[in-house]
DNA sequence: TTGTACGCGTTATCAG
DNA sequence: CTGATAACGCGTACAA
């Protein structure tokens, strides 16, 4: 019914040439004021809107970017999205979200259908079961710009805003160490993951500096959620010489942990402290609140776009490997000496 | 470099006509399996994908559709975003997200946006802010499907999902009452939004259908968060007959009740009960897991994309108001009776 | 300063 | 069954 008007419609209201009213309302200097003047007026009066899809497909640019992350429905992928979409927003970019559900196939599926969709770039968290890189190719041959945050690929080429995951397991296991634990044990998660992978390295190598011997015994593969956790320390506290404290990769996996801990009446922090990683809303709620690692994911968020919007502006390939401070924040967990 | 490979190219190769391509690749029935293999053999050879935005612009159908919620890092928002992903992204359509942070005027510049991007619907939640509805006239005159989900405007000819929040704050009050409270203290927030006002309507019949007669005093106006709850439950202990319970429009003030209470020297739920309302994750992770009212947010953002669906697959406007049931989730903040 | 003419990639209509 | 042609709405060399 309501035919959109188009830069035809005003351009026959006003005797002149389609081409003039694209050039007025794109403000091209070769234009008289006087008919740009005229051109912006009756457009308004007109209720005249640009069609972006013709637009799009002219210039080849659809301002859209495209975010994949394993799920959204998580308050640290959330966050950061919120950040990509506040900083991207400004300019005229929208967000465009998929999720993997940590699944192979659905990343694949995802990169093709944003690919088709023709989106002006990717910012991307990788699946857990990620396996190659060989499903990243296509972007890069399409010039499409594609950056990674937090979970990458290691790809020549590609920019990527992660943490210092080393650092962050490095913290944590430092601070235990701290607070007097000398048997301390890790959650951990998939080690073909870097990031979980370098929070145990990092978890190594505190130890290794305050000369405390690594003992695989206590270190555990679990799934980052709160069943898991407490099945974790049960198999924990079974061991004839049970831990006194417990470097998570996962906060889900740490208040699991403590829940075990609490119902054998184990003392938090005198008996044993517990640090999680993420820093999730809800370890700040606890009447018990966790020690973890804060992302700063609102932060990545925001650089991760950066990094696009100056890929966007420049005629050259740009490489940036951004790598964000993890911060340890103290809470009651954790916290033996000043009990706060 | 890559100039991408359209029917043309796989046209001249083939000797044939663009159109014929076309027909073939899309399956028409008046072309011959022959010619049909042919060029589809030839298409994948070549490496052929179609240019969305190309077929975008012929058929005015973007497979794009907007969501626009307050905020994404709240769960109960990405839970319906993820209900909604889910539900569209096997029929091709992609989500847009847009934030408005609860200001009308994010508000209707992302509708405009939207709309000027062609998207094929728009699901959304007002913000608190939004006053009038005219700026989503736009959206009816065009023809795009529009669906309301949890907050909405009451408007002809759109489709909503809601919850049935008077049964919300009825359960929730009715609930406090057979713990045994009889003075019980309501936190609400901006009463022009129909969510609020319902649960608020929900406590006063609870009350009113047990002879327990409304206290104003009681009833206190704050935001979502747990500072807002600090204050609000200070103020009602400074009265001279305190409330024995709380009903809570908001999880977030809910814990920061609590967190008073406790300080206080309070015992819940011995002394005072409380529950909240939308069970946000933590509530059930805290050593005192927090009674709450669930929402099913996935659910809700499932149903809201089947109705968009449904939509698009009819000649008809569809009306379609879908009010779901919310459920009273007990835990210890209440249970007074069965201390579990 | 403005008009002419064409292309972006696809699909629909009308012939044949 | 297939070809030729126009159209979707916009931007841009080239010409005037």
């Amino acid at each position: 019914m309501n035919k959109k008007t188009t830069i035809y419609d005003i351009a026959k209201k006003l005797n002149i040439t389609a081409a003039t009213v694209s050039r007025a309302l794109n403000n091209n200097p070769k234009i008289s004021d006087a008919t740009k003047k005229l051109v912006l007026e009756t457009a308004a009066k007109m209720n005249y809107e640009q069609n972006k899809l013709a637009q799009a497909l002219k210039s080849g640019k659809s301002y859209n970017v495209g975010v994949i992350v394993p799920r959204i429905d998580s308050n640290f992928f959330a966050s950061i999205i919120r950040g990509i979409e506040d900083e991207l927003s400004p300019f005229g970019y929208h967000v465009i979200i998929c999720q993997t559900h940590e699944k192979n196939a659905k990343e694949v599926e995802n990169i093709n259908a944003l690919l088709n969709a023709q989106v002006d770039g990717i910012l991307m968290s990788i699946s857990k079961s990620s396996k190659d890189s060989k499903h990243f190719k296509p972007i890069i041959k399409k010039n499409v710009p594609l950056i990674f945050f937090d979970r990458r690929y290691i790809m020549e080429g590609v920019s990527s805003v992660t943490i210092d995951d080393f650092q962050g397991g490095y913290l944590a296991t430092k601070h235990l160490i701290e607070q007097g634990c000398r048997r301390i044990a890790h959650f951990s998660s998939n080690q073909t993951i870097e990031i979980f992978k370098n929070r145990y390295l990092g978890y190594r190598q505190a130890l290794f500096d305050n000369d405390i011997e690594l003992n695989e015994e206590y270190i555990i593969q679990t799934k980052s959620n709160i069943d898991e956790g407490v099945k974790a320390m049960k198999s924990l506290l079974k061991k004839k010489t049970p831990p006194d404290g417990l470097f998570s990769s996962s906060d889900f996996s740490a208040l699991g942990a403590i829940q075990e801990l609490k119902s054998q009446g184990f003392k938090i922090p005198k008996d044993f402290c517990v640090v999680g990683f993420s820093n999730e809303p809800f370890t700040k709620f606890m009447e018990l609140p966790i020690t973890s690692i804060d992302q700063s994911p609102l932060e990545m968020g925001q650089i991760a776009a950066q990094v696009f919007l100056e890929q966007m502006n420049s005629k050259f390939k740009i490489e940036k490997k951004i790598v964000l401070e993890p911060k340890l924040i103290v809470r009651k967990s954790s916290s033996k000496l000043n009990t706060k």
